[in-house]
RNA sequence: UGGCCCAUGGUGUAAUUGGCAACACUCCGGUUUUUGGUACCGUCAUUCUAGGUUCGAGUCCUAGUGGGCCAACCA
């Protein structure tokens, strides 16, 4: 790869600097801590592949940690989902942790500061700790049990604990500095009683470690050197610090959080508030709808995960804000796909096309190439009789020179087959046409060498017999709102920007071959895209995703 | 009305830390082609503005403008 020739992001040039100075290459590592609260989407995709690429970059190991510290929101069914999303996109971690691994260390610790005179317990209802906090411009009131003795802090603190005290009752509290400028300076809470059972330590604690209290600590006991989080917890960095300076041994690895911008996809929504909606209102059929930017989405939709690798890898990262086009995205999947997709002949839009001069009994295997990007793909013969099915839009009773495609007197080749010239068309009493007839050049077959053969007609199409074709059940997927940034707009709501035709279900024809296909084998229906069997097929019954349309200069001429 | 962060083609990122603005996508145009696909070639920039430092500024300094973040017992 011509990765070392590759120049570097903000990120790398700071571990670059840190491996100069401070670090050893060695004691790198990494971590990608999801909150195992939902479904991970593009966004965490991003993330995972900027510390998992770092990760191999650097020849470092990465933890994958659970950052568990909320019982009220977080499942084990999101534990198991986020690691079957990682290994999927092809990574390996090196430690499984979990946040509340910790939990007896924090605590320990947390007793530590209280002794130092570093914390407190606050007694106040939520509000009024709110009230004082003070706003951004000015600074807020320290609470009147900020000076409580440490007798007294450690033992309601140990009341605390032992569920002596309903929630909202106490409150942990760092002793920091309510002027900061700082919100996050102003005495910030590290503990809140939860009286909730937690998916992995259960009854165990009715205290819970708040994220600032418990991530920076969970860094340090892993000696994770680069602690990597989106550009809103800058002002965390701080705080960050600060527990760090109350802890740090001097002789261990101190984590340093940096922060990156969260790179934006265009035309889809990302918020978890808002993917549900989609979900609830039934705009989609559930979090893996292939129309949803979920990894489980893209899964299901056919992107491959080396597509996604590479789209991360071409987008960067930087500190702005940003909104990266699906387009890129697409062009990396299309990227991928066009090197492994085996190729078939499928007619998505079907119009009968009849060979009035070829025997009526007559049945032809022809040969045709798997994958001409390819080689070692080989190929398969496809049956070819006198009835065949055609694309509907490739066929007009008369066109410009533009159109390349089959036109009454004109010619064109059947892919893998003969040469053919349109000499007649039926329509029924709409006026639409029902059936071509055709003729084709007995010589003109594909392969055969013969002069006849290697004439170049300027169109070329794809078929499939109808005595051999089977139906399948085809969906088409469009961007699932119109608008490149639906959430971008002050006075207007998302949903209005759905694309209505986000999804069309239609009947279409497919080649033999693929008959015994299964779920998550992928295609290149040729000249219209890539495609893969849903996992909602059935032996009965085929049912194919459009994972993405080939590109097509041709629609662009039409408009 | 405070503090912090950011600003490079339509989009996203680079620029050996002060030395000819590069790569990818998109768009448009062309070559090749038994996929109007793929591949290949070409076009697309006063680096937000105004000053300053310097032989030399995308890069450093100042001010302005524009955008983002910060007042959850969420992460």
């Amino acid at each position: 790869m011509t990765d070392s020739k590759k120049s570097l992001n903000f990120i790398e040039h700071i571990i670059e600097e840190d491996l100069g100075t401070t670090h050893k290459k060695e004691e790198l590592r990494f971590r990608f801590p999801p909150e195992p609260n939902g479904y991970l989407h593009v966004g965490h995709a991003s993330s995972i592949c900027l510390n998992f690429g770092l990760g191999e970059r650097y020849n470092a190991p990465v933890n994958l940690r659970f950052d568990d510290t909320n019982p009220a929101k977080e499942e084990k069914e999101y534990v198991d989902a986020i690691k079957r999303d990682v290994e999927w996109l092809g990574y390996t971690w090196d430690k499984e942790c979990y946040a509340s691994d910790y939990f007896q260390q924090l605590y320990d610790w947390a007793i530590l500061l209280i002794k130092e005179g570093k914390a407190y317990i606050d007694s106040q209802s939520s509000d009024a700790i709110a009230q004082q906090k003070g706003t951004p411009t000015e600074p807020g009131v320290e609470s009147p049990y900020r000076n409580r003795s440490v007798e007294e802090n450690l033992s309601l603190f140990e009341g605390m604990k032992n569920g002596e005290f309903n929630e909202g009752e106490h409150v942990l509290r760092a002793k920091i500095d309510m002027a900061s400028s700082n919100m996050l300076m102003r005495d910030p809470i590290m503990y809140r009683v939860i009286k909730k059972d937690h998916h992995r330590t259960g009854s165990d604690w009715c205290i819970y470690p708040m994220y600032d209290w418990t991530h920076g600590q969970s860094d340090y006991l892993e000696q994770v050197t680069h602690s990597l989080c989106t550009l809103e917890f800058l002002p965390h960095r701080e705080l960050y610090n600060w527990f760090l300076d109350q802890l740090y041994d001097n002789t261990s690895i101190r984590p340093k959080q940096r922060e990156f911008a969260r790179r934006n996809l265009s035309h889809t929504v990302v918020s978890k508030r808002k993917l549900l909606k989609l979900v609830e209102e039934e705009i989609v059929s559930g979090w893996d709808d292939p129309r949803m930017p979920t990894i489980s989405g893209m899964r299901r939709r056919g992107y491959p995960p080396a597509a996604i690798r590479n789209f991360a890898d071409t987008v960067g990262i930087a500190k702005r804000e940003n909104l990266v086009d699906v387009s890129l995205l697409e062009f990396h999947v299309r990227d991928e796909l066009n090197k492994t997709s085996p190729r078939i002949m499928a007619v998505v839009n079907p119009l009968k096309l009849v060979i009035t001069n070829y025997p009526e009994d007559k049945e032809e295997w022809l040969e045709a190439e798997n994958n001409p990007e390819d080689e070692s793909a080989g190929s398969r013969k496809v049956p070819f009789t006198r009835e065949l099915y055609i694309e509907k839009e490739d066929f007009k009773e008369e066109a410009n020179k533009k159109f390349f495609r089959l036109k009454l007197g004109g010619e064109v080749r059947l892919k893998n087959g003969y040469i053919i010239k349109a000499e007649s068309c039926t329509k029924d009493e709409n006026g639409a046409i029902t059936e071509v007839q055709c003729t084709y050049d007995e010589l003109s077959k594909s392969g055969s060498g013969t002069p006849e053969s290697l004439r170049k007609v300027k169109g070329t199409l794809h078929w499939v017999s109808t005595k051999h074709a089977f139906e399948a059940e085809v969906r088409i997927y469009d961007r699932l709102f119109a608008d490149e940034n639906p959430d971008g707009h002050k006075d207007k709501d998302f949903m209005e920007f759905v694309n209505p035709d986000s999804l069309q279900v239609i009947k279409g024809f497919v080649e033999p071959s693929v008959k015994n296909a299964k779920p998550g084998d992928q295609f290149q229906f040729q000249r219209k895209g890539y495609f893969n069997v849903d996992i909602d097929s059935t032996n009965e019954k085929l049912i194919f995703n459009r994972t993405v349309p080939l590109r097509d200069s041709w629609a662009k001429i039409k408009e």
